[in-house]
DNA sequence: TTGAAAGCGCTAACAA
DNA sequence: TTGTTAGCGCTTTCAA
């Protein structure tokens, strides 16, 4: 045999600590998985021993021994919208809290690329896998087949079958009209973002919009729709301001979008608040570095991956169908 | 014994498919790793039973047979910044080519959690690290004690005894100011970013701006700094508003940045490029989505993704110190 | 309280 | 060309 790698790499393994220590391997064992009492002066040498030879169980005997690799996989459409970036960083964040690290795909939209990512994924057999998917039925079949379970994250279109957390986007859209109701503006559109090619669905926060309006007993105002990123905002918002029916207040789909429709509208001299009054969604570092700052309807990041973590390594547990409340965070883009 | 994990998780193993295919455990291996020759009828009957049955190696076996993981780490300050968030895609990308994951981390520019971070993936026994660090002499002694390789990214201060791959800080802030010199504009000022409070080295950027001038025979215009953020942006250049002395140009440290010297200047009233004209660092998606878009100077990140990886996980090679150019890529903000 | 040993699934040297 | 086998480092049952 040639020599170990680990040996070779000069790490020492639990057989070195137990020579050590005078001890058997199983002790070692014992000791640092916490699994089993030993004697006092034991589990001092065994703590001498490992620390002076930096010991740390090797992670893929573990993984082979236990049939788990304490890691997680997730797989987003993007990374350069910080909306992903930060829902990333706190799935991140609450993995590690519990011993887990987490394998991290961006499909660029594709659909290809996602199936594909999470037959990597399933080939790794990671614990779980967080989907922030593009389309609203995913290929899930390389993930079912290894029995890797999922949760789908960001997720407004709830699978029955399926563990989900998502915003209530319904009522996030109600925040934001009866926001802008308030502050007298009676004329409220929308720049809506349009899901996946393939569902016609709606998407949930137009809906709210419409609800809300009706319960206020106002005339929807204009609607444009686009893709959720900057370009699509700013598409949509030259065809409004071309039509000349510019609302007085606008719902905006998304920070991205957000970003798009500022821009338009300062080419085109309209100033946000005062010519036309702007709540978009997200609550994004998009909205803070916008100019103006946009008040948007925040998603609680951090609370959504907790319980997403949590349905894939914490105790059994129900189907879950997690839908979390947004809340208004505050700019200058509404006349506040 | 309980019932293999892999198994009772109702994933096929090696002996699965030998059995199958009527051959020996070893043959699978030969096939699938394409290592050996075997009989045309021999493995055709093996694929068929790999096919059938879907095996895939365990990676955990794998991993401990081969001393190896395919999976690399990285760990960056954020990915709330567009830069960092497409690098990390470019290295994902380049990765995966290869046959390789990546496990991300994001540290906050938090000193402790990158060094812990890199002990975690220490402990992972990751094949190479690609550090982005906060800091200009980053703590790599959990990497060398467990002999992981390290790859330090987007790494302007060259350490003699690492890996590194960089821009060409100097040549790019060259080219920035002297496109600006270009337009006639005379009074080239700069917001610079300050890199680790620690370190009191000036930032290359800086350096380059200088040089550059002299070279063209020009006064240094105003320079204020502040960190590489849109805050550290917005507050260094309503410095430069508050003292009346605004250059007619300005270079900025990074895109991040420029979207807060812009948030200052529409604020102000000032309007780029008319009144200040400007051109930032990074080439980034802030300089697209920007209004007006940003000039830029951009980095070629695919290009030292590869470069990163395949001193990673590459044929053995000389110590790396890769400074590649950056180029310009014009938007509206210099008056072009 | 401690130790011996089986075996997780795989690769590759060696034997047939 | 194919098969046998010795581990890789670890967890855990079972026996001492």
């Amino acid at each position: 045999m040639p020599r170990s790698p680990a040996a070779s790499r000069g790490r020492a393994t639990r057989n070195d600590v137990a020579k050590l220590a005078g001890v058997s391997p199983a002790v070692v064992s014992y000791v640092v998985n916490g699994t089993k009492k030993v004697g006092a002066a034991t589990e001092e040498r065994v703590r001498d021993a490992v620390a002076k030879l930096g010991y740390r169980a090797n992670p893929s005997a573990r993984a082979l021994r236990l049939g788990s690799t304490e890691m997680l996989g997730m797989v987003m459409p993007t990374a350069m919208n910080p909306y992903f970036a930060q829902l990333a960083h706190e799935v991140e964040v609450a993995a590690a809290k519990r011993g887990y690290m987490v394998l991290t795909f961006t499909s660029d939209s594709s659909v290809v690329a996602e199936r594909d990512q999470l037959e990597q994924l399933a080939g790794r057999l990671v614990d779980g896998v967080f989907l922030c998917s593009t389309v609203s039925e995913p290929d899930l079949r390389s993930l079912d087949l290894a029995g890797i379970p999922i949760v789908l994250l960001n997720n407004s279109v709830t699978l029955p079958t399926r563990d989900s957390v998502g915003v209530d986007l319904l009522h996030g859209a109600h925040l934001a009209v009866e926001h802008l109701a308030e502050h007298g503006y009676t004329d409220i559109g929308m720049v809506a973002g349009v899901g996946d090619v393939g569902g016609d669905q709606q998407d949930a926060r137009e809906t709210g919009w419409l609800e809300s309006l009706e319960r206020l007993g106002l005339t929807p105002g204009a609607i444009v729709r686009g893709t959720f990123t900057p370009d699509g905002g700013y598409e949509a918002m030259r065809r409004l301001i071309r039509s000349r029916s510019v609302p007085r207040a606008l719902f905006v789909g998304s920070d991205q979008m957000a970003r798009g429709v500022l821009r338009a509208a300062h080419e085109a001299g309209l100033r946000v608040p005062e010519d036309v009054a702007v709540v978009s969604f997200d609550g994004s570092l998009d909205a803070a570095y916008s100019w103006p700052t946009l008040t948007s309807v925040a998603q609680p990041l951090s609370e959504m991956a907790e319980a997403a973590v949590d349905a894939l390594v914490g105790p059994p547990h129900e189907r879950l169908h997690l839908v979390v409340d947004a809340h208004l965070v505050l700019g200058r883009s509404c006349g506040c």
